[in-house]
DNA sequence: GCCAACGTTGGC
DNA sequence: GCCAACGTTGGC
């Protein structure tokens, strides 16, 4: 039985790692390592091979939904955490008992123009949606199929004339 | 750079 | 098990 598509959200700062840096990475895939919270870890232990992932940027000039990549792994253990030198270190996380896990994701595709906040915020069925959830900061998070389908609408109209 | 919201830590 | 202190995230 072939389990449904699910859709996330993860976010980077594009600073730090870029819709474009996917895109230019070998295989157009990377390891999303770092992450260091128990909800976002779940529920990259939930996600699937095929599963599709919203692109955010966040602290970025505005913060944006930028584009789409798909999960390529199961959730497989997240190596950063055993090394002293690594910025996301834990020596909690042993080689022998994982505490922390990530996944790989590919690259699929760079929207035309990038969805801002202000802009979601206005849509009513995104009204839910975590992202937009005053006090959210979960880096990793689920995102409803008609919240997908929203967005994935959204990003093929272009902006809005003065807007 | 500010600060509100949140998660984690550790004293008790 | 409570909760104050602290560190981090991330919009603005």
């Amino acid at each position: 039985m072939k389990e449904p598509r699910q859709y996330w959200l993860m976010k980077s700062e594009p600073e730090a790692f870029s819709i474009d840096d996917l895109a230019n990475a070998p295989k157009q895939t990377t390891c999303w390592d770092g992450v260091r919270n128990y909800q976002a870890r779940n529920f990259m232990r939930a996600m699937r091979v095929g599963d599709q992932v919203l692109f955010y940027h966040s602290n970025a000039d505005p913060s944006s939904v930028v584009g789409i990549a798909e999960v390529v792994t199961r959730a497989y253990p997240d190596r950063s955490a055993f090394d002293p030198k690594d910025p996301h270190y834990d020596p909690k996380s042993r080689p022998e008992k994982p505490l922390w896990d990530m996944v790989d994701i590919r690259f699929v595709q760079k929207f035309s123009s990038p969805l801002g906040l202000d802009a979601l915020r206005k849509i009513s069925t995104l009204k839910k949606m975590e992202l937009l959830r005053k006090g959210s900061r979960l880096s990793v998070q689920p995102v409803r199929p008609n919240e997908w389908k929203t967005i994935l609408d959204l990003s093929d109209k272009p902006p809005k004339p003065g807007a």
